[in-house]
DNA sequence: AGATCGATCTGAACACTGATAAGATTGTCA
DNA sequence: TGACAATCTTATCAGTGTTCAGATCGATCT
């Protein structure tokens, strides 16, 4: 009996890091085994390929190779699927976020790291970010989404606080929440307009990414020094 | 013949500013007399109402009174229809900034005072501004479109200009570039966050657009002095 | 071991959407 | 008046998310 257990804790884990049923086809039988992680990896895919217009739950279920109710016993809706992805996502970004928090580097640069890492977070996986800031395709209210969006936001203000503290500047709670606010407008800013192409016409070479991760850096450390 | 013509003017002009045809069923005939302006003016109320994400084209018929297919032979396509409705809020936005740069305001205050002009745009219009941001939903390559987005750039680009000669600062090209992206970022990802409802637990009273309207001066007069 | 039962998946609906094409209607112009 | 081009309707197509009755399967209980 507990060996059994044991082996089915084993065999689960195994199938999750092993990620099968990318290709359509691959099931054994009626039932898919794990049908609710297939649907997410196949979700972060089609995010990746066609962005968070160009998802389509039912594109999706095909991916996994399964039925178009399928997804339905497994999350709410499709809101309820990208839901999930949103979380790990700022999950993601919160991680990254944090390991520039634990470096030694000044307050300043350390600030100015987080800036560009929030913009690059975006840059590599442009699909999952703007689905992150599209409530009209997420669940209202959920709660582990907003919490896992303030824990990535928490990350910033505490770097804020040290940065203000460092300055000898005020660092009560209301000045800190107003410099997170303005430093979270301007590197999302940038990103969005950056992701809708407002910037095409400034890089000479088509390059976009290039242009904004060589000009952010000297944007952010004017307006921070 | 020619007075004719003049009285078909008048009357279009007529048509055109007493906004008829809101109503379903107030078409004299088959033929509609202004449908391209009354379908604009309809996709207008729809955004107002349901923002960019409640669109449909087919319900924008429906307002004008008109067959699902009516729309086909005025614009190219649903993007064809709000790429028009984001060219006049490119407009409009270059209005109000314009309106601001007339001014005799000292270019700090005229900075500042445009970057909340651009926030208070958006909070008035939630869905015409997010659509103007959604080049999934807009023509590519419209080049009315990216002519007005720059129009309103330049507005922008001149009050910056005047900020940093005014601090004896340089103002090469280069320079007021960097300075434009970082105040258009800025407010540009306050207004996003905002409307994406990333502050509402900031605004203790649920009232999120006096929340923003009255901490965001402080927070771009703290950042550009 | 065998029956049962809940979880899982299918397949077919339903009500939508945008786009397209053929035909009906109308205004205009020769 | 007749012809023509612009305009609008109607029907159709392919696609979407959601729902639900029924098929199937694994696991659990007797």
């Amino acid at each position: 009996m507990e060996s059994k257990h044991c082996i089915d804790g084993i065999i689960a884990a195994l199938k999750k890091t092993a990620r099968p049923g990318k290709q359509a086809g691959e099931r054994k039988g009626y039932h898919h085994g794990d049908l609710r992680t297939a649907l997410i990896h196949a979700a972060e895919d089609l995010l990746a390929e066609r962005g968070a217009e160009g998802f389509s739950l039912r594109e999706v279920a095909r991916r996994a190779g399964v039925s178009p109710g399928a997804p339905a016993h497994h999350f709410s809706s499709a809101a309820g699927l990208l839901t999930e992805i949103a979380i790990s996502g700022f999950d993601q970004l919160a991680a990254d976020l944090q390991r520039i928090a634990e470096t030694d580097l000044p307050p300043a640069e350390r600030l100015q790291a987080q800036g560009i890492a929030y913009v690059r977070f975006g840059l590599k996986q442009p699909g999952r970010f703007q689905l992150m800031f599209r409530h009209d395709l997420l669940l209202p209210d959920n709660d582990r989404l907003h919490a896992a969006g303030k824990t990535a936001m928490k990350e910033l203000e505490e770097t804020v606080r040290l940065y203000r503290t460092a300055q000898g500047r005020p660092a009560d709670d209301a000045e800190v929440m107003r410099l997170c606010l303005a430093i979270w407008s301007m590197v999302h800013g940038f990103l969005q307009l950056t992701l809708d192409g407002k910037f095409a016409a400034l890089a000479p070479d088509g390059s976009i990414d290039a242009f904004v991760v060589s000009e952010l850096p000297a944007i952010i450390k004017a307006t921070w020094p």
